[in-house]
DNA sequence: ATAGATGCAAAGAGTTTGCATAGGT
DNA sequence: ACCTATGCAAACTCTTTGCATCTAT
């Protein structure tokens, strides 16, 4: 991230802007509406030196493609509904989750990912 | 599955027999240890038979191809080793997922990824 | 005998990379 | 001016699919 270019603000700027994680392919949909022309690999290339740089973080769901979303939103989980697919902020994490692993084991992070229906769907 | 074939013999017995999550990769080159020549195609059609089956699970892992493990071994999480990128089971869950949903949001179901070193290489 | 299953190879989807050119500093 | 970043297209990886053949029932 040595340059400042108008691609990588306006991948910066979807990615900041977004309140749910996005795919690469959204993402480039939606930074071509800032900036026409924009090439999917200059998405792939700035998202990959967003996430060295720890600005953004990688959102894996079981079976769909992986998102990103901004590490501004602080650590939180997320709430995958099975009915309409969306995926939801979670606040706040469970208690005792390093307790968990195998004796012996250092816990430096984790994911936990919801599913059920969100309240639309429930 | 409605014919048995040696085929799906060895996928399903490489799957059962595993004590980790496999990827289908890893699980062809084993089935093909007791079935020479066995396709890969076959063995992505078993998996997605047998996932529709409920007889596997598919376990996705952040910036990782998915892999598979057997349903039989009941609910448990995984250990993510940043080291080693060997994965490990979790025995128990965290108490009181289902209150971090939002209000009116039905939880039927999560998943839990810690990260951090294994006893080898902490 | 018959319909489902297999292996191969081609097709698809998603992501990465090589290279000449554009453009930020 | 220099050297990084870009866009394009090709390459790559992983997964799915079409099709002729084989095989479990």
């Amino acid at each position: 991230m040595e340059r400042r270019t108008p691609q990588r603000d306006a991948v910066r700027g979807v990615v900041e802007g977004a309140r749910r994680p996005m795919s690469a392919a959204e993402i480039h949909e939606a930074a071509a509406g800032a900036l026409a022309g924009i090439g999917i690999a200059t998405v792939y290339r700035t998202l990959k030196a967003m996430l060295d740089a720890g600005e953004i973080v990688l959102v894996s769901l079981p079976g769909d493609t992986p998102r990103y979303e901004s590490a501004a939103l602080g650590h939180h989980h997320h709430f995958h509904c099975r009915a309409c697919g969306m995926v939801f902020e979670v606040a706040g994490c469970p208690p005792g989750l390093a307790r968990l692993a195998p004796r012996g084991f250092a816990v430096d992070g984790h994911e936990v990912i919801l599913y059920g229906r969100c309240r639309g769907c429930a």
